[in-house]
DNA sequence: TGTACATCAGTGAACGCGCGTTCACTGATGTAC
DNA sequence: TGTACATCAGTGAACGCGCGTTCACTGATGTAC
């Protein structure tokens, strides 16, 4: 019971409340602590939101301790741009898992297709900050410590490759309009996306970017062939 | 000859050399000198560089001359985001009007959209820092001073709208797909825009973006009807 | 099993920087008489 | 036409802020003997 005193004392009361303390000199795991920060502020805020003091505060770290494990604030951004990168594909490859197997294979190549516009544009419209984080513009010239550029999985890129085998396969695409049908199949979602998220469109209801999206699913079947 | 030495002294050498200054009191003519030295940072470096006490520096100004015209950066940055969509629009104007205007309706309105889309695109890969300030996250609440909104002239938007109608006019397109076309149409360019500039397709070779934007139009063309 | 020591993940303090914004002011301009 | 004066676009100095980054350091850990 009087023990309590001294974790009183060990939690440091100074300022406001709630700023806690670690109790071991080594944190352990403190580069996937900033990652996680920087993931949490990227959510909230978008890539610029993307602080490396204020994650080294999350952390209950000094803010140096950061260089340990980062060269500089932009080798962070680089890892948790990363990191939304994976969650994207995550929530595609979601989507793509609901769509059951299906027998014929191009109703499948369809559904697979459609699974991967539709869980782009769900993830975009339920984590803004962490698409547009995906989305930032690259670093310009250095970051030198990029290390986990290729994590594990298949990124959203493949993602939609693997759709668009599965139509040229099933007889729905050929091997002429299936060359580099991924830029354009991406590029209209993402413009959906991107139009929703921020500019002129940036007002229109959810349920309403949800449908175009799925008419432009369709638009894409039908003009890629 | 002699009069050199006062102008001399009157271009005030401190420091480095090319700091100007201004002979009036007034500057005459400082809330567009703001609007122009913001517009070139956001040419340069994209929305984030336009700051405010550079676009005074630039305007040869001291820093709080700007709340005279502007209630705070935001609305600076406001002003400037809509002189880029101007530029933007005037790109595609540009485009248009290098399209002749052909007899046939049909090719008419063809050649219009196709317009729309490549000045789009066009603009995107000239100017992307206008166009990345142009579609830049909107003020969250904010931004009092804004009066400039409307400006003169179509907007992208409504020149997408006009070859849309070309399109259903000359038949190409049913009432019923008319509808909210703008959206889907727009989406496409837009995001083969913003994937050329960022993220992973960023190292795309321009004439290789607009051949791909040439494909697209095609893509809408045949997959909005 | 115990001890000396190298390693290196963390600390604490400080830096220079540039930003947006506010304050009390100054002085050129255009208008009323 | 000349003069007094209100207007308001500019100045100069200062503020607090938070950032990224560097410095010399400290102390826990894991390894060699």
């Amino acid at each position: 019971m009087f023990s309590l005193a001294i974790h009183f004392d060990e939690t440091d009361m100074k300022k406001s409340a709630s700023v806690q303390r670690r109790k071991t000199f080594r944190h352990g795991d403190l580069r996937n602590a900033l990652v996680a920060a920087g993931l949490e502020m990227a959510r909230v805020g978008g890539p610029d939101a993307v602080v490396l003091r204020e994650a080294t505060r999350r952390a209950m770290v000094s803010p140096n301790a950061a260089y340990r494990h980062f060269a500089n604030q932009a080798a962070l951004l680089d890892a948790v741009r990363s990191e939304c990168l994976s969650r994207l594909a995550a929530a595609i490859e979601e989507e793509m898992g609901k769509t059951g197997l299906g027998r014929d294979p191009q109703v499948f190549a369809r559904k697979s297709l459609r699974a991967v516009g539709m869980g782009y544009l769900r993830f975009a419209i339920k984590e803004p900050g962490m698409f547009r984080t995906a989305f930032s513009v690259p670093p310009a010239v250095d970051v030198p410590n990029s290390a986990n550029a290729a994590s594990m999985g298949l990124n959203p890129f493949e993602l939609l490759s693997l759709a668009l085998n599965r139509m040229q396969q099933s007889g729905l695409l050929s091997k002429k309009d299936r060359k580099d049908a991924e830029y354009l199949a991406w590029s209209t979602v993402h413009g959906l996306a991107r139009l929703a998220l921020e500019g002129p469109l940036h007002t229109l209801p959810n349920e309403k970017v949800l449908a175009l999206g799925e008419r432009l699913v369709v638009m894409v079947e039908r003009g890629l062939s």
